[in-house]
DNA sequence: GCCTTTCTCTACCATTTGGTAGAGAAAGGT
DNA sequence: ACCTTTCTCTACCAAATGGTAGAGAAAGGC
């Protein structure tokens, strides 16, 4: 029964970590969330770092669906399929927005776990890469770096995440705005920069 | 004499903070890179969260003289200016990389202080966020929310600072491709997506 | 009813943390 | 030579940290 006990500790620990960072986080204050003594945390997990490690591949496997998903039912203009993309990587992520922040805790792990996390992400990566290749060749896209793409966009989405008062610093005010307008900000942009440059 | 020392622990705990985070690096790691007791940390600065307050502060003005000069001697052009200023924002940050990744902590200081340091930056973003919106009445600029712009690029930035290990995830190797170039693709990419349309 | 497995607890521990107290060099002004 | 200021040290501390030991409920199979 109390196996709903893991599930709430895994979520609970979800959240303080993408929200304040590994090290910020003490396995008493995730225990006290969770309302729980600290020791069912250890009975469930053996240690600080398997917790986040099984927070982290979680996650991404929970991204990794939701991506595939939105990737078969896209459509075809590579344009429209790149929005429907960036909207299933946000779809998650405004739900729940310490989502996000996890994936910059990846670099924290011990190199081991980082690398086996990585490596679930690159299929992924890779796929969308060659398939930005084939659009471009067709003209279909304007040509670019595919890998550096991904990458500033990579860097946008877990810049995004990396906090709401990080970006209040440049006047964003997450109440009022909102992820959501963020997000169509985004994709605009990506809209105007990647069309195919009409000759 | 070793008013020096100062300087070098505000130097290392600058990279320690920007690199692992503020709550990963203790006193003692610091104080022992410098090659220095912890007490003379503590006798320089009164504790850890003067310590990275001054860290931080120190940082901002840097990143605003740097960009102020770049404004005052940059093209009238407005993509030309953007670039201009990218260019001098990473001028310090591809010299010493963890620099930027220090922004981040800023979320994670007593609100007093974090507020004193956005306040800082404040006039700059204010100065783009106006200046963005002449050029886009002026139809030199295509037409979009300037602020939600800056909180793109400012999210961009941090995210690439967020750690190169990061960017690994998706492909990206910093020792081969280097920030520099991460740098002319974001700069490519502003270019498209602000160019005024062509009607 | 009894036994085994699953689950959660209280009590404890070694280490590390940020921080204090106060003594002693180094150096410069006079 | 002496005093004051600047600077760095050794020694210590209370609190918090991740983690261990082991006992006791809860619940299901038989």
């Amino acid at each position: 029964m109390a196996r709903r006990t893991r599930q709430n500790i895994l979520d609970v620990a979800g959240n303080l970590f993408g929200h304040r960072g590994f090290d910020a986080v003490s396995l008493d204050q995730i225990a006290a969330e969770v309302g729980v003594a600290k020791q069912t945390l250890l009975y469930w997990f053996a240690s600080k770092d398997e917790l986040i490690q099984e927070v982290l591949s979680e996650t991404a496997i929970e991204l990794t669906l939701v991506i595939e998903a939105a990737i078969r039912s896209a459509p075809d203009d590579p344009l429209d399929r790149m929005e429907a993309v960036v909207k299933a990587v946000f779809r998650p992520a405004v739900r729940r927005p310490s989502l996000l922040g996890l994936v910059r805790e990846i670099s924290r792990l011990p190199s081991e776990s980082s690398e086996r996390l990585t490596d679930s992400l690159r299929p992924l990566v890779e796929r969308a890469v060659s398939w930005m290749r084939t659009e471009m060749d067709a003209g279909r896209l304007r040509r670019a770096d595919p890998a550096l793409i991904v990458a500033l966009a990579y860097a946008t989405v877990t810049g995004i995440a990396t906090e709401p008062e990080a970006l209040r610093v440049v006047g964003w005010n997450a109440d009022i705005v909102g992820l959501r307008r963020l997000r169509d900000e985004l994709i605009g942009f990506l809209r105007a920069a990647l069309a195919p440059v009409s000759d």
